[in-house]
DNA sequence: CGGGCCGTTGACACAAATCAATGTCCGTGG
DNA sequence: CCACGGACATTGATTTGTGTCAACGGCCCG
């Protein structure tokens, strides 16, 4: 599955420029990164827990999923990480960092090697800056994360979610209509909300009511607003 | 309240050093940034969430917690933060972060102009190294947090929070029989772990029977394996 | 055509929330 | 020094959201 065709991370430079500074000469650093396109199936492991790995991934295409440490069988997603981002980026600053990484859908992405980019931030404070930014950002998302577990039921963790990836999938301002693809399984949700797959099941169920649908990876909503307040959600927190 | 006593930015100097090394020129710069001393009562908001600061806050002593945008009267604790640190660390690098900060016990802090630290970090790459480092390992614990609300029971739950707490305040390799102070109350547990302050009642109830008690701000711990084993907890993530 | 993953449904159990009091400690002011 | 008030802790009865267990159904792919 190793291909050697040329690698794109122009959408994560795009990212980057969105809340940090870059000249064009940055900018193509980080493009010119040197990577390997690698194609893995659904619940692919891409880090184990412990594995001392000396590269870091880029999404291009799919859905991946950090999971944390945890002793149980039990799983917990922690983060979810679509097309432009690149999960595992604390691990430049922090390499020994306890995570474990999947695909989560068919996904495409690019390996780069962590001595290339902490040679590039290294040599250049604004693309460090911007790195560092990123990794905030990803934190923020976590803390939000938290909030969602810790004081939301079950139908509202679902929705805000919905409604979080809505955000990142197709950028801000949206109201009406929204449909944006989403290759995850019920299950995954439920590792994502600290909830039963089952439970998960019944209350899709309750939120096409509501008018919001999840159908073979697409999510339907048919009024943005009314799943905002289902989800007493604000998108501030993504910027 | 506000004092011109000198401040003393040592604790975090040291815990960034336990990381990321600095030469003693660096570590001089950081301990020599201004700022002021300030006392602050339980339950006093250090921020709000759509404040716009320009400074950070170093815990000297006490207590702070923080809270992240929810609409709902709901509460959540997502951090807490211990003398040494700096909680709203992050907003140097995005200072519209929306976050809430809450001195939750009788706490000393220190407020630090921004601009001094980002002009320090700015000129050594080797503190701005340290800053982003330190910014990843919170959220390492930001993760952790989420696994706990995700995947634990509610006793589970508050054990693994006192097995955290008890490693941050007193260090790593404890074993035995642990004693440390943590100034909070059954209700800020629960603002913590998404949960009734009537349930972490009785779960403390329970963890009693694991000779484990919280009373007056200080938790006694009769064998650190036991709880460690009753949170299920490693302290992997905490370095 | 068959097997596996995913989604769906129902009955039941249980952890934790909720509601409503009461108790305890501690600082404050009379 | 004592009485008061407020924050925090404790207890019991009851409700409810979510988990668990056990099946079955549907779709896709080989």
């Amino acid at each position: 599955m190793l291909q050697t065709a040329p690698t794109d991370l122009s959408p994560f430079v795009d990212r980057l420029i969105s809340h940090s500074p870059l000249s064009e000469a940055e900018q193509m650093k980080i493009k010119t990164l040197p990577g390997q396109i690698l194609a893995v199936a659904p619940n692919t492991p891409l880090f184990e827990l412990n594995e001392a790995s000396n590269h870091v991934v880029y999404i291009n295409d799919g859905l991946a999923g950090r999971f944390d440490q945890n002793a149980k069988a039990d799983r917990q997603i922690t983060a979810l990480h679509i097309p432009g981002e690149i999960p595992n980026l604390q691990s430049i600053i922090l390499p020994h960092a306890q995570v474990a990484l999947q695909a989560l859908s068919q996904t495409t992405l690019v390996t780069i090697p962590r001595d290339a980019i902490c040679a590039v931030a290294a040599s250049h404070p604004a693309i460090a800056e911007a790195l560092w930014r990123d990794c905030v950002r990803s934190a923020m998302i976590l803390s939000q994360w938290i909030v969602n577990l810790g004081c939301r039921n079950a139908r509202c963790r679902i929705a805000h979610l919905m409604c979080e990836m809505a955000i990142r999938y197709k950028g801000q301002q949206l109201k009406g209509k929204v449909v944006y693809n989403w290759p995850v399984t019920q299950l995954q949700i439920a590792d994502a909300t600290g909830l039963t797959s089952i439970h998960v099941n019944r209350c899709l169920q309750s939120l096409k009511n509501d008018g919001v649908e999840l159908r073979r990876g697409t999510v339907y909503i048919a009024d943005w607003d009314r799943l905002v307040n289902a989800a007493k959600f604000d998108a501030a927190y993504l910027q």
